[in-house]
RNA sequence: CGGGGCGUAGCGCAGCCCGGUAGCGCGCCUGCUUUGGGAGCAGGAUGUCCCAGGUUCAAAUCCUGGCGCCCCGACCA
């Protein structure tokens, strides 16, 4: 390509509006543009690099046995009511009417889709397993799209779902995927884990993250330092205590103080001279509208993943004043578990707390030297808190390391769930109906595209893999009007082609500083500078992107020494 | 949905308080010079000042309503 010829606006200034890194260089090296909220166009620079991390998706889900298919995008509601999601998908889903009046959606997954076709194709074990994939456009109506393409609300996705005949095959199946993720992921030169991981609205019995690291990640991710262990904070277990084992302590009797206005945890342990470790933080949540007082020490934060799950409810959020008020008698700020009417479950942390501190469900008024069993009943202990640094590993008792994560990927064990609200069966060899068992698999193609420039950026731009460069050589003539320069580029610039390397010629009238700093700012990995001084002594620069490093090479060995190196980097 | 901010040339912004000819930098076009890290000089083009209504002799500026975008939070693949 010529860049004289090329859609490529590039701009100097940061854009005001772009937080992240990556959403900056993306519009400022020509990548994209914003067509409306959450909404983006890729430019042909961008949407090279879509291609070739697609072209990488594709071999991999290929390899591993996969097949590709194209969904539609548009949805009737029929299938989702079967699946219940209709209801339950929230407002997330953008549903809207036909000119027939018929309820539809736009797809935000394909699980309906996918099973509704295999149900009405597949009838025999024979024809099992299947692992059938796609790469589509989504649309999630997003609460609030932000950091350019990382969330947005239309987006590119490749999503596999696969069909097995039992729990043995979707076993297999789900490691095959994890497989091609890794391979998918390490041929990006990503630094990534995947890490255990919640099923959210997709349902499913387990599931594992593909998490690139870095730190304008929106997950949180905890690891062991010892063992292989590593899971979303959203899902981090906390290892259980052996047992319930009161320290000896006398209980004291009850007190009833007088906390005026003090609210909060530091607040009222402040007032009081006590540790927030000493005191326990009542939160009362409306479960599908039920109200639940969960208890947790007052050091520590309620985790509502691992609440909901434990609920096994449908929807929990934070109860309003009103609940707040019917089931404590008291405003906010001022719960406590004595004579609460709502369910109370508690963390495992308050199965050693003795004489503590609670809301008295009276405003203004805090309870002191409150126990488990004397003062309160509490209908279950779990784990129902959020992993700090403090705790340790659940599988090895090691210490826990913290960072943070882009999700890239997701591989689910669905099981039957879909299969059985959808009636996607089969025949096994005894004649017998059976449910199929299925996995579904995702990528954001965008979000890898993205998550890969806030791993591998500079000051000056972006620095692609060469996996996903957009193009692996830029030639940047420095003059264009120095007739030798010019015949010697366009040469090198042929003979690179007729070799099948992905290359660039800035054929530009600029500057040499504008063509270099281009250049670099769309990250292409290899630039070969033609000028006069090397030329005179039949010499050409080759400089490394990433490393910055320049080689000196005579005119007859470029060609060569390009060749070697991109076919070492691929 | 709650809180905050912004909307003026392609981009980044000033002007708005205190109403009176719409500006700056970058980019763009033309010419000359220049040519190894975002050139210099000279000349030039470009605006429904987000929209609608109101106040006023006069509105980018004041008032009312709307729309859009961004940030924080709630929420979530």
């Amino acid at each position: 390509m010529r860049y004289s010829e090329l859609f490529l606006p590039t701009v100097r200034e940061i854009p005001a509006d772009a937080e992240i890194v990556s959403h900056q260089l993306m519009i400022r090296a020509g990548m994209i543009r914003k067509l409306t909220s959450g909404i983006y166009t890729y430019l042909p620079l961008g949407y090279r690099v879509i291609r070739k991390f697609e072209r990488i998706v594709r071999e991999e889900m290929n390899r591993a046995g996969a097949q590709e298919v194209y969904m539609p995008m548009v949805q009737p509601r029929e299938l989702w009511e079967e699946s219940g999601r209709w209801n339950h998908y929230g407002k997330e889903l953008l549903r809207f009417k036909d000119r027939n009046d018929r309820d539809c959606c736009l797809g935000p997954t394909h699980e309906e889709v996918i099973t509704d076709l295999v149900r009405n194709e597949i009838k025999t074990y024979r024809q099992l397993p299947r692992n059938i994939y796609q790469i589509q456009t989504k649309y999630r109506d997003e609460i609030r799209p932000r950091f350019g393409v990382m969330r947005c609300r239309e987006f590119s996705m490749k999503d596999a779902y696969s069909f097995d005949a039992d729990e043995e095959g979707v076993d297999i199946s789900y490691k095959k995927m994890f497989g091609a993720y890794m391979r998918i992921f390490q041929r990006c030169g990503l630094r990534f884990r995947a890490v255990e991981a919640d099923t959210g609205s997709i349902g499913g019995s387990f599931s594992h993250e593909f998490m690139v690291i870095a730190d304008t990640g929106e997950d949180s991710l905890v690891f062991c330092s010892t063992c292989d262990y590593a899971a979303n904070l959203e899902k981090a277990e906390i290892a259980i205590p052996e047992g319930r084992k009161v320290s000896g302590e006398e209980f004291v009797p009850l007190e009833t103080v007088h906390t005026p206005d003090m609210k909060s945890i530091e607040e009222v342990s402040w007032f009081l001279s006590v540790q927030p470790r000493d005191v326990v933080k009542t939160m009362i949540y409306s479960a599908d509208g039920i109200p639940v007082a969960v208890l947790v020490r007052g050091d520590t934060d309620v985790n509502e993943i691992k609440v909901k799950n434990y609920l096994n409810c449908d929807v929990l959020e934070m109860a309003d004043d009103t609940m707040i008020y019917k089931a404590t008698g008291a405003p906010r700020g001022f719960a406590g578990a004595i004579g609460i009417k709502a369910r109370i479950i508690a963390d495992y942390s308050l199965m050693n707390m003795t004489n503590f501190v609670m809301g008295a469900n009276k405003e203004d008024y805090h309870v002191k030297n409150v126990n488990i069993g004397r003062d309160i009943s509490v209908d279950s202990f779990a784990d129902l808190r959020i992993a700090r640094d403090t705790d340790l590993c659940p599988r090895c008792g090691g210490n826990l390391l913290f960072a943070r994560g882009i999700e890239v990927g997701h591989v689910f064990k669905l099981g039957t769930k879909y299969s059985k609200a959808m009636k996607a069966v089969y025949l096994d060899k005894n004649g017998k109906e059976q449910y199929m068992v299925m996995g579904c698999y995702g990528i954001g193609i965008g979000r890898t595209v993205a998550a890969s420039i806030e791993q591998n950026h500079d000051e000056h731009g972006i620095i692609w893999p060469l996996t996903i460069a957009p193009y692996q050589v830029i030639i940047t003539p420095v003059n264009v009007n120095d007739e030798k320069i010019k015949i010697i580029s366009e040469k090198l610039y042929a003979s690179l082609l007729e070799k099948g390397v992905d290359v660039i010629v800035d054929d530009r009238d600029e500057r040499a500083g504008v063509k270099f700093n281009d250049a670099d700012l769309i990250g292409i990995p290899l630039r070969v500078t033609i000028g006069k001084k090397a030329l005179s002594e039949q010499k050409m620069e080759v400089k490394i992107r990433k490393s910055g490093k320049v080689k000196i090479l005579a005119t007859d060995k470029v060609v060569d020494f390009i060749l070697s190196y991109v076919n070492e980097g691929m």
